[in-house]
DNA sequence: TATATTAACGACACGGTGTCGATAATACAA
DNA sequence: TTGTATTATCGACACCGTGTCGTTAATATA
């Protein structure tokens, strides 16, 4: 679809988004103002109104966009490993997180700031119904009935979601210590095994 | 503090604060203006400006109280009981756990709103950094060197509380489907034995 | 180089903000 | 019950960011 678009129109979006991402770093994104934005972006403010309704508008538009980089970047290993073999091979990293870490890892400028930064709308929302998806999509297989879950499904697929986005989260705050190797195969660690190794409660 | 205070002061301010979260309930928070809420609290919008800075203040303000309430509700139990027992009992709920969900009961229409309503400052993160001090605790008894955990010690307390976390915002979102005892004894199962009964490779 | 598209620019009314001074209402103590 | 101090009310003000004009200038592409 960009194909059809004018250079210009790109190139004025892209100064707009990284004008966001840089300014919402330096003040926060409540502070700022589609003056900051369009001055930054070496834009008139009447350009920004071509292009984004207002400053909320675009930061949905930009967060949308990274966000289905994401899950199309994820997608196919989704795809090709449909057993997702989350519990097996536990001690081996889960592709599709792999995938996950390495992809944030691109883009991690504006991941850090979209997720650290504090009152950034939609961002953390949408990227945890992407981890939703995914832990609901191994429960499910895993354990298509509820019998053998420790606690009720909804429970455990928020449980999980919420604590993978935060490990990420943490990831990128303390600027990617680790590989995403290495981080998914934490993710899976912690996961199956629990907090505590040889925990003698735990079977 | 509040026995020094005019009863005028306190009600005024009682206004305002429930007005706002009526009003984040009704049209979110991002919304709503000044006017607005001294509109709803029947308060010219002059003498929102005797007792609050900005709407972001008041929200400030009634994040902290509320969040200063209930870790003051905790806090007797959290100090009784000091060895934390995280983990030996871990198919009684646990205290501070069942404290924890009944004071959030107790004042569900505050917490659900604030914590539910997308791009609501400071509450959430204000409530996870208490659980993070709660879960670093309890790791902290279990474990007070590194050798038998699973996973770097930071990373875990940020996973499980970020899961807590999530548990709790269910629970409201839900609108309190189940007892505080019988949410407190889920999070037990769910954190010690992982998502699955009688998973073979747990251990 | 011609043409169509887009950006730049200046200006405008609008709405919410934060503050002020003067007046009215109220709690509490004498 | 009355007096006093505190607080709320009220109307007004300048300020700032917003969203939208119409006109002019710049630029990509054929």
């Amino acid at each position: 679809m960009s194909k059809k678009m004018d250079p210009r129109v790109i190139r004025t979006r892209q100064l707009l988004r990284d004008a966001l991402v840089e300014l919402i770093d330096e003040q926060g994104y409540e502070k700022i103002t589609v003056q900051d934005i369009t001055q930054r972006a070496t834009l008139n403010r009447a350009t920004f109104y071509l292009h984004y309704r207002d400053k909320l508008d675009l930061l949905y538009q930009s967060s949308e966009e990274t966000l289905h980089e994401l899950v199309n970047s994820i997608h196919p290993t989704f795809e090709e490993k449909k057993d997702f073999d989350l519990l097996p091979n536990y001690e081996q990293p889960h592709e599709t997180f792999m995938h996950l870490f390495e992809q944030i890892g691109l883009n991690s400028k504006l991941y850090k700031v979209y997720l650290t930064e504090k009152n950034i709308p939609y961002f953390s929302g949408g990227l945890k119904d992407i981890i939703i998806d995914f832990v609901s999509s191994g429960i499910q297989f895993m354990e298509p009935n509820d019998q053998k879950l420790t606690v009720p499904r909804e429970m455990a697929v928020r449980f999980y979601a919420a604590a993978f986005l935060e490990v990420i989260v943490w990831w990128l705050e303390n600027d990617m210590p680790y590989t995403p190797k290495f981080m998914a195969t934490q993710l899976m660690r912690i996961t199956i095994k629990g907090p505590y190794i040889d925990n003698p409660f735990q079977q």
